[in-house]
DNA sequence: CTTGATTTGTACTGATCGGTAAAGTGTTTA
DNA sequence: TAAACACTTTACCGATCAGTACAAATCAAG
């Protein structure tokens, strides 16, 4: 018996997933094996860690996408004010406008924080400090741009939390609009 | 024997930390049973539901509590202004700035949400709808205090999730202030 | 076709899961 | 005082948990 579909970079967004849909605890190795097509002896062949290392590289792979997808243009695009506006439309279309939660977030409330704590850490970090950058750039001061880029990360985690509390997309939709409308003002 | 410590009712803020704690998966009846200081055959004794049971009913002390101290002042105060102050002093409290969740915000995010989608978006319904209608007595149109409302209820969420992900507490009381500003404006 | 590495299925471990059953202990009431 | 009630202890259930061991199957390369 040989490989069937997968390479292990397959794996990863279906594991995103599972994670996303019952968090750590609750993604239990059948679960996985089931949704993902790999029998536990594969499972563990390609993360001899375990669950504990299939999360890290989910984490590790949600990393990269917003370093690639949203930090570097903010940081890097001379047009600061147009990167932006991209962040919040890649961002409405990552979450699914709202539909989709964030894994990070959902990890840092949950008590398995505590073993990812640098890397939910670092998520935010980035998005605060790469988004007050792009907002100096469009000319606000230091001390205002970090407070409207530590407002703005704020609003899209609180509205996913909203969104899917109320089962109500238009409300994350709404609350992008109004942080795109807050940090270009 | 017999009674030791507890009543019914003092186990219920107990349940309520370790359900914040551990979520809801991750709470399980040894975890339970160690904390409250309750056998299995107690447990089961007083919900007779299971961990079901337990955290339904916790879920209702949380919409008693802010109905009473939250809610209802909104809603009735006839110095709106000073009810929403008072919220905002309240809300700080309750979630001991931000080192404490918003077990129902954790809900919302896991997939037990489902289980638990009446009491879920009660919660956030019932405080955007309290919130807007002191907004509105406080002078502004009704458009505007449901969104200004809204906005609230989003940045109390993401900055339980921020604050919590940086451990920064600090962050928690700055969006709460700003929020009482954007509020009282 | 052979070889050697990679990938997979299966069977298994001991621990823990949520939940049940019933006997026992203490308190209240009749 | 005796019966009803409230609560607890203990032992147990089958299911599932994360993780391991290993042989069989499959593959790429020579």
């Amino acid at each position: 018996m040989a490989r069937t579909v997968a390479e292990r970079s397959d794996v990863i967004p279906v594991l995103a997933e599972i994670f996303r849909e019952h968090a750590f605890e609750g993604a239990s190795l059948s679960i996985i094996s089931e949704k993902t097509g790999l029998g536990k002896g594969s499972l563990y062949h390609f993360f001899p860690g375990g669950k504990e290392e299939m999360a890290a590289v989910v984490l590790k792979e949600i990393d990269t996408w917003f370093e690639v997808n949203i930090y570097r243009p903010l940081r890097d695009s001379d047009d600061p004010r147009a990167a932006i506006i991209a962040m919040c439309r890649s961002v409405t279309d990552y979450f699914h406008s709202g539909r989709r939660i964030c894994l990070v977030g959902a990890f840092a409330l949950d008590n398995v924080r505590d073993r990812f704590a640098g890397q939910v850490r670092e998520y935010f970090a980035n998005w605060k400090s790469a988004l007050a950058l792009a907002l100096q750039k469009a000319g606000q001061d230091g001390v205002q741009s970090s407070a409207l880029a530590e407002e703005a990360v704020i609003s899209i985690q609180g509205a996913l939390v909203l969104a899917r509390a109320l089962d109500d997309p238009s409300l994350f939709e709404r609350a992008i609009r109004k942080t795109e409308q807050r940090l270009l003002s």
